[in-house]
DNA sequence: ATATAGGATGCAATGGAAGTGCATTTACTG
DNA sequence: CAGTAAATGCACTTCCATTGCATCCTATAT
């Protein structure tokens, strides 16, 4: 059993051909990548498909989805150990104005948020917009 | 000149009637409105003319636009004496999930993010989702 | 008061992204 | 090899945002 199969029966995600090759796609990419990203990679295959390979890996903790207020919903996956869980795992993230690609920061943990008496935090999601390294380094 | 009037004109937004009537009605909410909310309140005029309303009211900082997950851009009145400032004015964003309300937390400003060398911020959104102060006091 | 111009409004259409229903194919099990 | 459940592919729908253009309104100049 590959690296690539185990990552899938660890998180009871059956590896089919499709999802191996979306997983070594997600695996390799640096950034974030949507679905019309993964959409432009894989051509020959159906975009719904895709969709719900997504869907699949973030409801088994393979990968996590990124809303980063652009409008299309970005992926990534999840670290070794992670389990989104909302006080240890995450993490902020940035969008590039310059590049239009958004990264996690996977070592900058969102920080404690101190809320009104009453209210309950169940996830939080924290979006840095600016420039980043690469467009900065120009 | 009322109130309402001193207020677009001190941001430069010629105050017609719509938008009187608009402002007005974003000052008597508690929570954050979407265009689909405006739209169904003011059921005879047009949503273009809302959503170009609410375009205005942002461009010009009469009220800031928050995106909360949800799908549909939520709006809110600036306070007094706000520049929509990273570092002075942003605050945090609270969606409840049972109410499927949008709050601003104004009191509550986002705290300093820490970035990684050669990145630049220029914008933050931080948005909890949780139970909101009133569901959790049924 | 009337003409004129620029902005505001209304209507219609477009586009992008997400999501769903259903038929077909594939892969596993007995 | 047959049977079954899941995965895939195709078509369609819904929701929200956005734009083009015609018309209306209002402030200003003549
Ligand atoms: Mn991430
Ligand atoms: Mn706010
Ligand atoms: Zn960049
Ligand atoms: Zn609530």
């Amino acid at each position: 059993m590959s690296d690539l199969e185990q990552i899938l029966e660890n998180n009871n995600v059956k590896p089919t051909a499709m999802r191996l090759l979306v997983l070594q796609y997600l695996l390799n990419k640096k950034v974030t990548v949507s679905l019309v990203n993964i959409e432009a990679h894989f051509h020959n295959s159906d975009r719904t498909t895709l969709y719900r390979t997504l869907k699949t890996f973030v409801e088994n903790g393979v990968a996590h989805q990124i809303d980063d207020g652009t409008g299309s919903t970005k992926y990534a996956i999840c670290e070794e150990n992670c389990n989104c869980d909302v006080d240890t795992d995450l993490h902020l993230h940035f969008h590039c104005a310059n590049c239009n690609e958004t990264v996690c920061l996977t070592a900058h943990k969102i920080p404690h948020i101190n809320l009104p008496e009453g209210f309950k935090a169940e996830n939080v999601n924290l979006v840095v917009k600016g420039i980043c390294d690469k467009c900065n380094g120009q």
